[in-house]
DNA sequence: CCACGGATTGGCT
DNA sequence: GCCAATCCGTGGA
């Protein structure tokens, strides 16, 4: 089961496209996270697309310093930020080298391993339903569950320890476009995606 | 159910 | 010094 996981990673072709065409396609994709002898895995169901250049809410929008460096890569790098002094985001680095483009991943429905996920984010592997639908239902939550931090950033997606494989397809008419959240600048852009109606998105 | 504020580090002005 | 691509607990309706 889990050698053919590793077998149907997603190639880097696949992420070197402009982040608002890719995020929505990211909707469905199984995102996996090697830890030891386990691989955690989880459907993508909530993104947000960052655009360098035009888009003033994205990191790289003042030029490349060491902490968005990772996103200035061609697609296919994991680009981790730290934020609000104690929590850590995950974004898909996507387009041509030198774009500052990636895509935020804002929420995950956890398949396997829920348990360990469990334990990263609540310290006991039995959880009740409430706490199932918040172990990773936001771009920090999701981190946590999945144990992602400052030695993750910079990570190569065709690589063993965090890729992603093909999960289902979602029909375009379950896929919802919206303002993007937490941010002040350029708030107006629909650059945001979740799947309709997924109990693991982080807001409607 | 919703609104609000505190936590807590580090990046950048 | 300011404030962030967040989360969680609290308190009121």
């Amino acid at each position: 089961m889990h050698k053919n996981l590793t077998n149907k990673k997603l190639p880097k072709n696949f992420y070197q496209k402009d982040p608002v065409k890719l995020a929505p396609k990211l909707l469905g994709k199984i995102m996996v996270r090697k830890l030891g002898s386990k691989y955690l895995t989880g459907k993508i169901v909530e993104v947000e697309a960052y655009r360098g250049k035009d888009d003033q809410a994205a990191h790289t929008y003042s030029g490349k310093t060491k902490r968005n460096e990772v996103m200035f890569r061609e697609g296919g790098y994991l680009y981790v930020y730290f934020t609000y002094g104690m929590h850590f985001c995950s974004n898909i680095v996507c387009d041509k080298k030198d774009e500052g483009a990636a895509v935020l991943i804002r929420a995950i429905e956890p398949i396997e391993e829920i348990e360990t996920m469990a334990f990263n984010r609540y310290g006991k592997n039995i959880i009740s339903e409430k706490e199932k639908i918040n172990l990773t239902n936001g771009p920090a939550k999701l981190c946590e569950a999945l144990k992602i931090k400052r030695e993750e950033n910079g990570l190569d997606l065709t690589k063993e320890q965090i890729f992603l494989v093909e999960g289902e397809k979602i029909p375009k008419q379950e896929i919802v476009a919206t303002k993007r959240i937490g941010i002040k600048k350029s708030v107006e852009l629909p650059w945001r995606f979740y799947i309709k109606d997924n109990p693991y998105v982080s807001q409607k």
